[in-house]
Formats: structure tokens, C-alpha cells, sequence
DNA sequence: TCCTTTTGTTAACTACGGTTAACATTATAT
DNA sequence: ATATAATGTTAACCGTAGTTAACAAAAGGA
């Protein structure tokens, strides 16, 4: 088990390269609001995790295991947001920061029992849904959190 | 604004004295299962914090400030808990597992909106309720809280 | 009373996660 | 090609929160 802090360390990687292609130290240093060494510390830590992959001075990337566990947490994060903005009626703003924190501290089994909760609430799909964050998505709530 | 860690030994002092009255060290120690130099340098914190009066050698008392925080976390606690539980069905004792780590992250905005959301679908009481953590508790909530 | 046990404190240490300052390396532009 | 700029790494440091070992104080029993 990785610290909270290293999860948002992998979760911006993730992000950033998913999103940007190629990453650097320096765009994850500007993305979470921290110092070059401190990302620096992270990703060597990240690495003796085998969730990345990282030579010196070289490029960064996600091993199979550090992608798989990059989603989990973001996908943790999609269904703690969607609860918090659609069915507590928090801000938008709001809702992502609260996600954020909450994500870190929940158990799969909470996740799990938040998602169907809210699916089920929001009239995405019937109770048979076999939603599952280990598992494959049902086809609505697939489409529902698409880009 | 103190740590996550005090607020855990604030709350922790607070049921103890509620529950034994005079309290040491060694009973927070033990409650927390921590060693009892950790305890000595959070209650020293806590009285810079002005959360606690505590001379060396003498005994632990809570500061109104400190009482108001204390009962604010539980509080807090209480509400996750109940939702954990009683809306999303979890287990007690994981509930209160999922609680103590979710009190600590969410703003007294969710806390407020997740209390009405909470006693609304569970029946307790009407929209109308001027539920917030801040102030008065409706009576309804109060019985169903009390022990 | 005085000895022993319990309780509390202090000192020195660890790990984590962050920082700045200095330096090394790589990339870029002329 | 080389000087300069951008980027990355290392070293030394800080604060928080915990630990163990050693010691001090208070409480209790003979």
C-alpha cells in the first residue's frame, strides 16, 4: 500500500500523460503546486513500487500495475464526485476538492456501495447492475462518464 | 486550524472524560494505542492550542474552545456514520471505520448537506429542519442521537 | 515511612513529505 | 558548435507524528 500522497503523485501521471503525451518532472511539479525535488522524491519512491518505470534523467512511464491503480483512484474519484455534486448538490468546484480527499481515505467496499447507491438514485440503471470498480462497467454508466 | 492527529486526541479526551471523568496519559495511550510519549507531546499541543488546560503532573481539562471542537468532530462523525450505515448499509463497524477517516477530510458545508440528506431520506425529519452542525439540533435528531 | 509500582516526561531517534540552494545534465538558439 | 536556458538531481534542511529507552514524579502498600 502507497501513501495518499504518492496516490496523488500517480493519479497527476496518469493524467498528464493520458492527456499530454510525454510528461516531465516539471510539468508534475506545476500541476500539483510542488517542488521539482519533491517530485522528484516521488517518482524514485513510485518507481521502487514497480509502478513506474524511470531512469535517470530519462522519461516516465506507468507500469501495467501503476496505470491499473491510477484508474482505480480516479474512478474512485469519478463516483465520490458524482455523489457529492448530483446528489448532495454541492458546487462543482466544491464536489472535486471534497472528492479528492475523500477518495484517499475510502475502502473499496465503500466505493463500491457509493456507486450503486448514487447510480441507483439518479435513475442511471436498475439495481441489477453489477457495477463494480474492479469490474467492467455496465454500458449506461460507461456512457454516462465518458468524455 | 490544528492537524488531523489532534483532532483524533481531542475527540478521543473528550469521550473519555464524558464517559470516566478524570483522565490520564495512560488512558489515552491505551484508547489510542499509541505510547504515552505521543500523548505527552499532543496534549502539550493542544494546550498551545488553548484546546486544553494541562499543567506537567496535573490533570487534562478541556478549554470551552476545546469542548466546542470536540463536540464539533463528533458531530461530524456522527453524521458520516449514520450515512455510512443506515444509507449505504454498511456494516457497523465498518461505518464507523469509513466515518473516522471521512470526518477528518469533508468541510462543514458537506457535513451540513450531508446531514439533511442523510435524516431526509431516512424519514426523521422535513426539509424544513434547520439541521447545521453549528447550531441547534431539531428535536427529532437529538432523541434519535441520544443514548 | 519508605520501598515499589504506576504513571508521566524527556531525550534521541525514525520515517514521511515537503522545502531551498547548489549543481548536473539536456535542450535550444544563434 | 557552443553558450545559454531549461530541466532534473542531490544535499541539507524543516515540521509532524510516531517510536524506544531512560529517568522523574506520584501513588500505594507493608
Amino acid at each position: 500500500m502507497i501513501s495518499k500522497a504518492l496516490e496523488e503523485y500517480l493519479k497527476t501521471i496518469y493524467l498528464l500523460k493520458t492527456q499530454n503525451g510525454n510528461i516531465r518532472v516539471t510539468d508534475i511539479a506545476n500541476k500539483m503546486n510542488c517542488s521539482k525535488p519533491s517530485v522528484n522524491k516521488a517518482i524514485n519512491n513510485l518507481k521502487e513500487n514497480n509502478l513506474i518505470n524511470y531512469e535517470t534523467y530519462g522519461t516516465i512511464e506507468l507500469t501495467e500495475e501503476g496505470e491499473n491503480l491510477a484508474k482505480k483512484i480516479l474512478e474512485t474519484y469519478d463516483i465520490v464526485y458524482l455523489f457529492f455534486k448530483d446528489v448532495l448538490g454541492l458546487e462543482e468546484e466544491k464536489a472535486e476538492q471534497e472528492a479528492e480527499e475523500v477518495k484517499l481515505v475510502i475502502t473499496d467496499e465503500t466505493t463500491n456501495k457509493l456507486a450503486r447507491y448514487t447510480h441507483k438514485v439518479l435513475g442511471l440503471y436498475n439495481l441489477d447492475c453489477a457495477y463494480d470498480v474492479n469490474q467492467e462497467r455496465c454500458r449506461r454508466c460507461k456512457r454516462r462518464t465518458a468524455k
